[in-house]
DNA sequence: ATGGAAGTTGAAGTCAGCTTGAGGTCAAGG
DNA sequence: CCTTGACCTCAAGCTGACTTCAACTTCCAT
């Protein structure tokens, strides 16, 4: 299956668990890169799989590809990643995680309380509606993540 | 600014936080209605908030408009919704917000031990690669869930 | 009655993240 | 050598969820 070192897209296909077209396009965005064989076959060094897994987790979690170019773009130019590397980007990730669980969290503690209560009319929630003018900014905690909150009560 | 029991689009597009041209969207998806005026303007009920309000967490947490719509429509036709009919729509969200939270720890507790550690070559690791010839259906838990499992190894 | 804010429409545009298709080239076993 | 499957490029298409635009119309306070 590996002749010598380099994988076919048709290795990494199956081993990434990417279609040939995502791994193409990831190619064009920056993303990977490919050497090519002499007849313009890419070939690939196995580091692609970690990336590739990188951009899996990342994906998973909702992170754009723009943001995971950037990250990657700050593992080391001229050697190969080490674990303390790939631990260092990891942690990047961290706070997101951490903040998407705790808006998930809050959300799923919220539901019978708000959306399953009648409060949700908006006009009185404060979980709903931090900002509104019947819960005027400091009067409770932020009970919801920026995450959830809607984007801003304007003036009324 | 409530001159009867009606809202005009402005005051819902204050107190939802959704953009006018969202909520012409969604009335053209069916996710929300209003009457009209004599002159052609809408008109909403107070309840529309409160649908917005489902909308807005359902969207929050990734849930798609198909889906939104389906589980407003299992709302009694002709009464307003009760605090029940709430709960019981709340309800059919949390399985899924708990699928989502278990994903997102399983991948912030395993990013340090996986995509830290050397194991991402995805040809080896358990965590990443469930179902690989590695390690075969059933020789360990699924460590991941659905969401963050990679498509299918196909056999190899 | 009138001027300006707020509202209306339908069609087209946008953005991310790929996928699909057409039409051709490369690599390797027999 | 030949076939066949894997691979190539470029361009266009697609889905979801809206946004933007142009060209009006309606509402209501003065």
């Amino acid at each position: 299956m590996d002749s010598h070192d380099l994988l076919t897209i048709g290795e990494v296909v199956e081993r990434s668990g990417f279609p040939h077209s995502a791994l193409r396009f990831y190619e064009r965005e920056g993303l990977v890169s490919a050497s090519r064989t002499s007849g313009g076959q890419r070939r690939y060094e196995r580091g692609v799989l970690r990336r590739l897994a990188f951009i899996r987790a990342a994906r998973a979690v909702g992170v754009g590809l723009d943001e995971v170019r950037d990250a990657l773009d700050r593992l080391p130019a001229g050697r190969t990643p080490t674990k303390a590397d790939w631990t260092r980007l990891s942690r990047s990730w961290r706070g997101r995680l951490d903040e998407q669980i705790e808006a998930l969290v809050a959300l799923r503690d919220g539901l019978d309380s708000c959306i399953g209560c009648g409060c949700l009319s908006l006009a009185r929630c404060r979980l709903w509606n931090p900002g509104d003018r019947v819960a005027v900014q400091g009067d409770g905690a932020q009970l919801l993540p920026p995450a959830l909150r809607r984007p801003a009560a304007r003036e009324v």
